[in-house]
RNA sequence: GGAGGGGUGGCCGAGCGGUCAAAGGCAACAGACUGUAAAUCUGUCGGGUUUUCCCUACGUAGGUUCGAAUCCUACCCCCUCCA
């Protein structure tokens, strides 16, 4: 457990304290003093692993503080494994959930996986060196498990008696939720994991948000049992917004890193609107800046706390997307909302010119700009004063849009209230 | 296997023969105020070209009624207690 007043010699446990990284760990003052002899060039980096489910085909920002734990991680001279949960997801994690997950089949697993190794190539640096990242999947050695002797080996590591007590699992009971046997066995083979990334490649340290304790810990405990390891745990706390919301969602959704599913732009976007409250905390987890520029940043006065946001936003967007990427969304989001212009990260919606020509009623036009849902939305969307053609204020839904309304830049925009907008350009 | 309770809109949760597209809350969207923030207030919140009209919807399939989310039958699923 955390001891109070930790203060660790090393360079990446000090920067996990200094920036908000650190929830609780194990036996962190061995760990410092481990990762401290790394440092003095006494033994070889350290190696530490976290594990991704594979639900989706792209991770999300709910994972962001992960992904940049690795990537302190390997700046601090240690090597990171990505763990992919090939295997695992196929269970699913039970942890702090009242329903079970879906099953996914192989192939939208293998696909999941695809997309998410992409993300993790912008933050970590991938080879064969020794403090270069790795990538692993589980599902090469569960899949190949055989139940019995895998139940005399570690099943009788495991009692039920202690596996009840962990939070995760207790709290799923004591609301009366059903836990399957299928969903039961995920923090067995979860340690077991562990354990073999131990065997395999060395690995000494598992890090995860503070829901994956219980399960880090199971691991920790099964390699002190099984083969005597010195095994250590890291947790990060579990963010949420100032104002309480869990981070990452969005009106359209998640908050994906994968630019396919989520633009750049919007990206960029989320992090300009983050809240006031926020804007240090998240400039320390999901920025490189410096420490002393935070801190004067985060202590603009009043509306000039907007500026630290759009440098929150460049920063974040940069290590996702790249600086390009960022540098547009940037301009595209000035001349939109300081200008009342439109830039070109847009979301642009081509419509045929003959049915611009022939005049397209401006509700029907909301819902292929994707600004509403159905035409009914956009017609109450217009009624409540919140639809704009190229800035100007529309007062009839049925009013029809036409080539006549083309900008001087040749396009048509459309707005739905104040942040989202849409470009029409004549195809 | 026996007894009882329950399945309602994105979620929670009322309704228990017409006045129900279904109270209330949350979430969401828009408006006002601002700083592309928070908080607050207002409006909207199944779909249909603007609708005193139509369609779809209250686990599934049938039925009784002029009329059902509300009653009946069968089936599926969940929960509780007993065995």
């Amino acid at each position: 457990m955390t001891e109070p007043a930790f203060t660790p010699a090393s360079a990446f446990l000090g920067r996990l304290v200094e920036r908000g990284y650190l929830n609780q760990g194990t036996d962190l003052t061995a760990l410092d003093a481990r990762l401290v002899e790394v440092e003095k060039g006494q033994r070889a980096p350290l190696i530490a692993y976290i594990g991704f489910d594979c639900t989706a085909e792209s991770l999300h920002v709910g994972s962001l503080i992960q992904i940049m734990l690795l990537r302190h991680w390997q700046q601090c001279g240690q090597k990171p494994i990505v763990l992919m949960g090939g295997g695992t997801t196929r269970i699913g994690d039970p942890s702090f959930r009242d329903d079970s997950r879906p099953l996914l089949d192989d192939a939208t697993i293998e696909r999941n996986m695809a997309g998410i190794r992409r993300v993790f190539e912008r933050f970590l640096t991938f080879g064969d060196g020794p403090t270069d990242a790795i990538m692993v999947n589980n599902a090469d050695w569960l899949d190949e498990l055989a139940y019995i002797p895998f139940l005399r080996d570690y099943g009788r590591h495991f009692t039920i008696n202690r596996m009840l007590s962990f939070d995760s699992v207790r709290l799923r009971l004591e609301r009366e939720q059903p836990l399957t046997f299928l969903e039961f066995n995920y923090m067995i083979l979860q340690a077991y994991d562990f354990v073999e990334l131990a065997r395999r490649h060395g690995c000494s340290v598992q890090m995860g948000g503070s829901d994956q304790w219980g399960n880090i810990v199971n691991g920790v405990e099964l390699g002190r049992r099984t083969q005597g390891l010195e095994l250590f745990g890291v947790t990060s706390p579990l963010l949420t917004t100032a104002s309480g919301a869990k981070m990452g969602k969005t009106a359209q959704g998640a908050v994906w890193l994968n630019p396919e599913s989520l633009s750049p732009y919007d990206y960029w976007q989320y992090w300009r609107n983050t809240e006031d409250a926020d804007v240090g905390r998240f400039l320390r987890l999901f920025t490189d800046l410096p420490e002393d520029e935070i801190g004067r940043l985060e202590s603009l006065p009043g509306a000039e706390i907007n500026q630290a946001k759009k440098l929150l936003a460049d920063h974040a967007t940069t290590l996702c997307h790249g600086a390009e990427a960022a540098a547009e969304a940037r301009h595209t989001a000035e001349t939109t909302f300081e200008q009342g212009g439109s830039g070109e990260a847009l979301p642009t919606v081509p419509v045929p010119r003959a049915e611009l020509g022939a005049g397209i009623p401006a509700y029907a036009l909301m819902v292929t700009a994707g600004l509403a849902g159905s035409n009914k939305e956009a017609r109450r969307l217009i009624a409540g004063g919140g639809g704009r053609l190229n800035g100007a204020l529309i007062e009839d839904a049925n009013r029809p849009i036409t080539i006549e309304d083309l900008d001087a830049a040749g396009q048509i925009k459309l707005s739905a209230g104040k942040k989202r907008h849409a470009l029409v350009i004549p195809a």
